[in-house]
DNA sequence: GCCAACGTTGGC
DNA sequence: GCCAACGTTGGC
């Protein structure tokens, strides 16, 4: 058995919130559209089933992480990607070639109180996760178990 | 709404 | 293969 391992997701809520996450059947998404290949190659070659998962929103009031997830389908297929009509059609994959892959993920928890990014930024045990480097857009990204563990901690804890 | 950072595209 | 132009992300 592989050691777990960790990430964060990025939405913007507008678009796709922890709220339509958890409102879904199962609580269960597809997380398609991801359009950048680095991210890609993360969730084709990292990603597996039951690996925990932050779920940030960007572009939001406040940004924020605002609660837990984990992988329970592992890289396949984008079918958006050669979808004609769908947001992130791209002409270069088709259903032969696909050029892009998602995970699928199911919501677990809504922390008891949102973590900021103001608050990631000034936590001395947050300095090194990639959210905070300037110009760092990757919309999945792998955090550490320790960089997990603080958030789901401070998330919990109504008081902190 | 602005714009810095960065990825992608396409002419050469 | 270089790199300028362009588009997007996402914090401010």
């Amino acid at each position: 058995m592989a050691e777990r391992k960790y990430w964060l997701f990025k939405s913007e809520p507008s678009t796709y919130s922890f709220t339509d996450l958890l409102n879904e059947e199962d609580q269960t998404a597809e997380w398609d559209g991801v359009r950048n290949y680095q991210a890609r190659n993360m969730m084709r070659d990292d990603m597996k089933i039951g690996d925990g998962v932050l779920f940030y929103h960007s572009n939001a009031k406040p940004m924020a992480v605002v609660g837990t997830a984990h992988i329970v389908k592992e890289a396949y297929a984008d079918h958006t990607s050669w979808d004609p009509k769908a947001k992130y059609y791209d002409p270069k994959s088709n259903p032969d070639s696909p050029t892009w892959m998602m995970v699928d993920i199911k919501g677990d928890e809504r922390f008891a109180r949102e973590i900021t990014l103001p608050e990631i930024k000034v936590n001395p045990n947050l300095q090194n996760m990639l959210l905070i480097r300037r110009g760092m857009r990757l919309s999945v990204q792998p955090i550490t178990k320790d960089e997990w563990d603080e958030i789901v901690s401070l998330g919990n804890d109504v008081d902190s």
